[in-house]
DNA sequence: TTCGACACAAATAT
DNA sequence: GATATTTGTGTCGA
């Protein structure tokens, strides 16, 4: 037994294993799977033409592991990863531990995995929805954007939602790409690119990315937070958009520079959602946004598309308010035998080694649940929240019938590793659910990713996200690049550091992970950023001091400040 | 019930 | 192994 193994048999102890919960050894990308470019016959966009998307060959760096969301993870070299196990077990020496009545199951969370490399994955995000075209300077080629993100840390599966606390820190990656319908290269650190707006053509100096949240289902924004490693007693700061660049590959520890990846850390909901863990009402989501914003060159910064994440749980209160509060009405789904899972009681579509399926998308059914705020959803989301990579559909058979489940309406984020551009197989988009929309062979042309890598979809326009919640966004303009995409979540940290990736939730591949937060022990402890990153992300932290107090008033921040005078053709900074 | 503030202690970095 | 830093969260009052 590996220590991974070895930590993983001390959490299942601790309660009992949920078929659910599938190990990542179903994602062959986890385990360092190389990458292949592969020919991709899907459809562009519209008007556009297939082509042979080229993803990146992911190489398997000894001095840079990849983390892993597997608990059989294998590398028991790094000296940290023996401290780890060490410090993974039971603690029951605190005081605020004798304090609570959850001593039977806690089970203290290390902050990392045992590489130093975050095994937590988050909440999904929503196919790119792109809201203006881009062309060539030349105005021959249409190019397509796509938003990868990720996140790092401070979420973890609740009953199937995302759920995180609004005082502990949550961290947003993202990366973008621009795809090409023809062969065309260019250099990754151009952007010749021309924004149209209203029929009128500008020239992009900057790509800027930011995030914002909101309530699901609803324009009501919700503000977010950013703070300083000195928390309380530094400023608190609404996370600005950044500068970035096309190309950046979430999956990839560090590839030179940063810039093309952006990075949000220390994050926090300024509010928590409505009716957390009441009965009989119905639960409110938020979601957070990823935009990318294009400046032009007068300065104008324009939204350009967006991704949006499942719909989120923010808890107001701690933890341990909810290790016997969290039965929000649901009569069919808690089981006796599994009393943190309220879900045991459903059949959730497994494929081999029990990791849930893909499912296909409803045709835009309605969804029969309570809770019908949110459109149709193909099945449950991954239950263990674990390594869930759309890549281990790989490894699933086909035509898994979906599964309603009458709590969670909202649509099934079960391909958060369908990172654009990082995973090999073509399958996955032809799978038998969603092939026939995927693949289009009225199309020709063939679409590249500029930058030869985080690029492996093409659109499927009815795939298993038409219904998501995010392509209700208006994307007027969109034009040609209207098809919904795949959007990935990402397990890989960005940068150099081999401890860099932040590790909240290690455990989402985890029965005992998944049940702890909250409901199984106290002072559970996730994952921090480790120094390197702290510094790497220390000016923008503190950059933007000016003009922040300690207390952040405006609700309506970033959509505030960042968002003026939207219309449907143009959201402009 | 939520939120802000304070405090404690664990996880992790150095 | 000691120390410093970071962060999860318990608690309390508003």
């Amino acid at each position: 037994m590996n220590i991974s193994e070895e930590k993983w048999s001390i959490q299942q102890s601790q309660v009992p294993p949920s078929p659910h919960h599938p190990h990542s050894v179903m994602s062959p990308q986890m385990s360092g799977m190389p990458m292949q470019p592969f020919p991709y016959d899907g459809p562009a966009a519209q008007g556009q033409l297939h082509s042979q998307i080229y993803v990146p060959i992911a190489t398997q760096t000894p001095s840079t592991p990849r983390p892993t969301s597997s608990p059989s993870n294998t590398n028991t070299s790094n000296p940290a990863s023996d401290r780890k196990v060490i410090d993974n077990r039971p603690t029951f020496t605190t005081t605020s531990f004798h304090t609570t009545p959850f001593q039977a199951g806690a089970v203290r969370k290390r902050r990392t995995d045992t590489l130093g490399f975050s095994q937590d994955v988050g909440p999904f995000f929503s196919p790119t929805q792109q809201h203006h075209n881009i062309y060539s300077t030349d105005r021959t080629l249409s190019y397509k954007l796509r938003i990868n993100s990720k996140v790092d840390r401070g979420f973890f599966l609740a009953d199937n939602d995302w759920t995180c606390y609004r005082r502990n820190y949550f961290q947003i990656s993202s990366a973008f790409s621009i795809l090409s319908t023809t062969h065309h290269t260019m250099n990754e650190s151009d952007i010749p690119c021309l924004l149209e707006v209203d029929g009128q053509f500008h020239n992009i100096s900057q790509f800027l990315l930011g995030i914002t949240a909101r309530v699901s289902n609803s324009d009501k924004k919700i503000e977010l937070v950013q703070h300083t490693p000195k928390r309380d007693k530094g400023p608190q700061m609404v996370p600005v958009p950044k500068p970035i660049r096309p190309g950046g590959n979430l999956n990839l520890s560090s590839v030179g520079s940063n810039s093309n990846i952006v990075t949000f850390e220390r994050i926090q909901f300024k509010t928590a959602t409505a009716n957390n863990g009441k009965r009989r009402a119905a639960q409110q989501y938020y979601v957070v946004m990823v935009d990318l914003y294009a400046q032009t060159e007068n300065g104008e910064q324009i939204r350009v598309a967006t991704s949006t994440s499942a719909p989120l749980v923010v808890r107001g209160r701690s933890p341990g308010h909810y290790a016997d509060n969290h039965d929000r009405y649901n009569p069919m789904s808690m089981n006796p035998a599994f009393p943190n899972d309220r879900h045991m009681g459903f059949p959730h579509p497994q494929g081999p080694g029990g990791a849930p399926i893909m499912t296909q998308d409803f045709g835009g059914a309605s969804f029969p649940g309570p809770y019908n705020q949110y459109p149709p959803f193909p099945g449950f989301p991954p239950v263990n929240g674990g390594p869930m990579r759309n890549d281990a559909l790989l490894m699933m058979p086909n035509g898994q019938a979906p599964q309603f489940h009458p709590q969670h309406p909202h649509q099934q984020y079960m391909v958060q590793g369908i990172s654009e551009g990082e995973n090999p197989n073509p399958d996955m988009y032809s799978n038998a659910n969603m092939d026939s929309n995927v693949v289009n062979n009225s199309h020709n042309q063939k679409m590249h990713d500029i930058h030869m890598e985080g690029v492996t979809t093409a659109s499927a326009p009815h795939s298993a996200f038409s219904n998501f919640e995010s392509l209700q966004i208006q994307t007027p303009g969109t034009g040609p690049n209207a098809a919904p995409e795949y959007e990935g979540f990402h397990m890989y940290h960005n940068d150099n550091h081999p401890t860099s990736n932040t590790s909240a939730h290690e455990g989402y591949n985890s029965d005992n992970e998944h049940h702890s937060n909250g409901l199984n022990h106290m002072n559970g402890r996730q994952t921090r950023q480790d120094s390197s990153s702290e510094h790497n992300n220390s000016s923008q932290i503190n950059g933007d001091k000016s003009g922040h107090d300690s207390k952040i008033t405006n609700g309506n921040n970033n959509n505030t400040n960042y968002r003026i005078g939207k219309t449907e053709n143009t959201d402009k900074l």
